[in-house]
DNA sequence: CGGTTCGTTGAATGATCTCAAGTACTGTGG
DNA sequence: CCACAGTACTTGAGATCATTCAACGAACCG
């Protein structure tokens, strides 16, 4: 359970959360843009690593961004296993899986001192209903998730480990640069190696196994919770993209 | 390419098709739905196996839906390999994947004789504006299908060969179901093996060997192109549904 | 009837997992 | 500062599962 939780004024005017880019097409300037974010959206934080952040059965009312930090989504199957199901990392979009139903269907939890951004769903449809370009954008957003997991699906069930390992060290920069704009050296990887292997659908030590041979093949340099990509172009062959 | 193109009147009237459910939302009854569905819905076919329906490249404009027989849709990787990522059955919707993109991003093929109802995409966004109800469903529809993308990733990551196998079958049989209200003895396989197991990610070699196994343990019986299940008690065990 | 496609079966190879041990880092209390 | 415990991660050896390669069988179509 959250320790506390605060609210952090204005902090969806955040450059690259989603939120800001589908409520524009429905302000008028930016005064309205941030009137509207006031209604629209409600921040709270912090949440430690670990802490849920809602949980299977919880109602399902909103969608989430992540404002600081990262975020993970698990399931626990009925077998006992724990299937970790994505990663949210600043300014991603996270909870539209529970979209058309009552409750939740996935555990949220954060990775670390994560805050988060808050929109009710209800909010958006009624916004929806009177900005053909908001509800284009929101189909738009509806196509884009269903082509990530989509391509997701097929990259994890017909690759090997080393290339499951090199799409997501690879898709994981990529994101970092769709947010910032350009590259750090070092990418962070805010979560465990457990969870990310779960997450490849590998086990611990295969994962750790293949790190370390990716690093001595030099495509790859290994630092404590975080990457640098060395060997661009094998990523890319490896890859297929 | 198709042999012939015919129209087919009023199909879009067949009680199990999603566009009748959708459009129902709006219709004030029913010679209105009928009227709405004229507007809306244009039926093709039909498409020999083998015969494309759309392609990579090709520009998005419609959702469709199955009338008669089957479709697969597929991807062929810049290395070499044919992905196949979906089986649609009658009643079902496609075409999905491309939505906010100007292409299709996947070819979809006719499995045999097959027939489809197409409905241009732009005239769901407008409806939508104007139908809080049809907007719902549709975000809901959209719901649906990120969440069955997802346990698919789930099952076809984290399972073995036979677990998956009996996930699809038991999959095909409640979607017959789901579409007929009850479950003929035996379920139609449209597929050809070998898609079925690119499906699967699988080798056809593995798929077969999987699927006598299962027969010689009781569990399913094999015919030519369909299959029963015997034992549904330990399909549920080994799928954990 | 022969050719082709689809599907099955067998034996060997290879990738990943399991189990088990060992190392590295972290935080705590002395 | 060190000893210690706990957690995260790595490494090794053997077992398991799926693939590959090859041959064979069955159905279909001219």
């Amino acid at each position: 359970m959250p320790a506390k939780v605060l609210y952090l004024k204005r902090s969806h005017i955040c450059p690259h959360c989603v939120f800001r880019k589908l409520l524009s097409s429905v302000a008028r300037d930016y005064d309205h843009l941030s009137a509207i974010a006031d209604d629209v959206t409600r921040c709270h934080g912090p949440y430690q690593a670990g802490d849920h952040i809602y949980r299977v059965g919880d109602p399902f009312r909103s969608l989430m961004v992540v404002q600081q930090r990262a975020v993970k989504t698990e399931i626990l199957s009925r077998d006992g296993s724990l299937d970790v199901t994505g990663f949210y990392l600043v300014g991603e979009l996270f909870g539209y899986e529970s979209i058309g139903q009552q409750q939740r269907c996935l555990d949220a939890v954060a990775l670390s001192d994560t805050w988060l951004c808050e929109a009710p769903f209800y909010k958006f449809e009624s916004l929806c209903l009177d900005s053909p370009a908001l509800q284009a954008q929101v189909f738009s957003l509806f196509g884009d998730i269903i082509r990530r997991e989509s391509h997701e699906l097929r990259v994890i069930r017909n690759k090997r480990a080393e290339q499951r390992v090199l799409w997501f060290l690879n898709d994981l920069q990529q994101r970092v640069i769709a947010r910032r704009g350009d590259a750090p050296r070092k990418i962070p990887l805010p979560m465990l190696k457990d969870d990310m292997a779960r997450y490849l659908s590998l086990t611990p030590e295969t994962l750790s196994r293949v790190l370390t041979g990716l690093q001595r093949n030099g495509l790859i340099r290994n630092h404590f919770k975080s990457f640098e990509i060395l060997d661009m172009d094998a990523v890319h062959a490896a890859t297929g993209d």
